[in-house]
DNA sequence: GTGGTCTAGACCACA
DNA sequence: GTGGTCTAGACCACC
């Protein structure tokens, strides 16, 4: 699994393990019932404090995307990538409300709009799947 | 000048008074070299400290949206609607360009997208948001 | 007499008002013995409050440059050229100071900063006699 | 770090603790990536309010001499010598342009300027300034 | 009247 | 522990 933070963003740290971890799940690099590094290996592998990571894993478990199993470690957890899944659209779905309700104020037709998204669907085929 | 703040919102007071005040400006509430309200009457009209209001008072003179005379008041820069809707579109540009990115890495075509943000817009035609 | 304002600058109005006053004397567009717009019609000329104005002229008076005459008006003190001279000169050794103590701060040698004079005479030498 | 606040001077606190930062930085007492005083600590060290240590040392993170890394605390930025300095150079050049203009308005020649700014850089040779 | 600065003290999210 | 936000109330210079 890979996790990128930026250290200086206004984000928070257990955010962007959050997302980072999501991120992971949906480009398959880990799968139901594979087992996550423990918090301590992952706030070692990242040089945060292991309250940071816990505060993610536990958010991650409270979503039910991970699954604790005492003593053997923490799981992602089965029909996880149908779950996030539909969470990520549901919540792209709501950023895409924003930005039409955003777009209608500033005075951005749907045509600019469509031609934007087109663009960008392009723009980024060949790119970044890192 | 109708500025709405939502208590409940995560969003700092300030961060909401900056952001009503550009969109009464887009909306042509207020124009290019219209007084605004002073400190102490915002600050009475939203119930909230004059020191917040001051906050968001100064961050918009900073970004060149408002101009303050010396104990006379505060005023709305020249060209700001220009200004503004410049970089409000910019802004929308950066947003749309991570939506787009989240769309790629969830699996959200560019068909359904368009669909999606179609809709969006025929759903906003008619509304009135105060 | 010719006096310039920034409205928006963050120097207070009525030190604009000595500064333009002071540097009217030195251009010799007005002399010793001169009368001066009333605190009236300069606040009319300037569209100033006339208390602005007001203190900018006891301001004057208090440093000698104006002298008023009551019920005739005010004007420019006997000797006034001189006067303005020397103080501006005094404000400008006092502001060198401050540079060179910045320049040794910052590294800047006295070689460097000669050369930078050297041209910043040249310069201005055609310019704006205003 | 080596903060002196002058009570009696008419720039803000804030103000002076910002410059003095920034000098700090110059003579190198600082330099990049080293934390620098909680608001807290600084506070306490010069007994003023946490929020006025708290809006220079934004104003200091927004000019990008700082960085700040949530709950960890605040850092000077890598590169920051050089972008100081730059900046200050930069400044410092406007600062003796003002001065040329007034010392040909007030009729200060080159040749007077150069012999007190040669005389300025020797006077201070010796000198400690805390 | 205006905005600018500062203090004292509080609560919060984050690491 | 850290910084971020907000309130209440004060004093100041300026117009």
């Amino acid at each position: 699994m890979h996790i990128l933070l930026e250290p200086t963003s206004h984000y928070p740290i257990y955010e962007q393990i959050i997302q980072q971890v999501k991120a992971n799940i949906l480009r398959g690099v880990v799968m139901a019932g594979d087992q996550v590094p423990s918090v301590r290996e992952m706030s070692a592998q990242l040089t945060v404090n292991p309250n940071t990571v816990s505060k993610a894993y536990k958010e991650l478990e409270r979503e039910g995307v991970f699954v604790t199993y005492r003593g053997k470690g923490t799981f992602i957890s089965e029909d996880v990538q149908e779950l996030v899944h539909k969470r990520e659209v549901k919540l792209l779905k709501e950023q895409a409300e924003q930005i039409v309700a955003t777009a209608k104020q500033v005075g951005v037709t749907k045509e600019e709009m469509m031609i934007w998204i087109e663009e960008m669907f392009k723009e980024e085929e060949g790119e970044a799947h890192d």
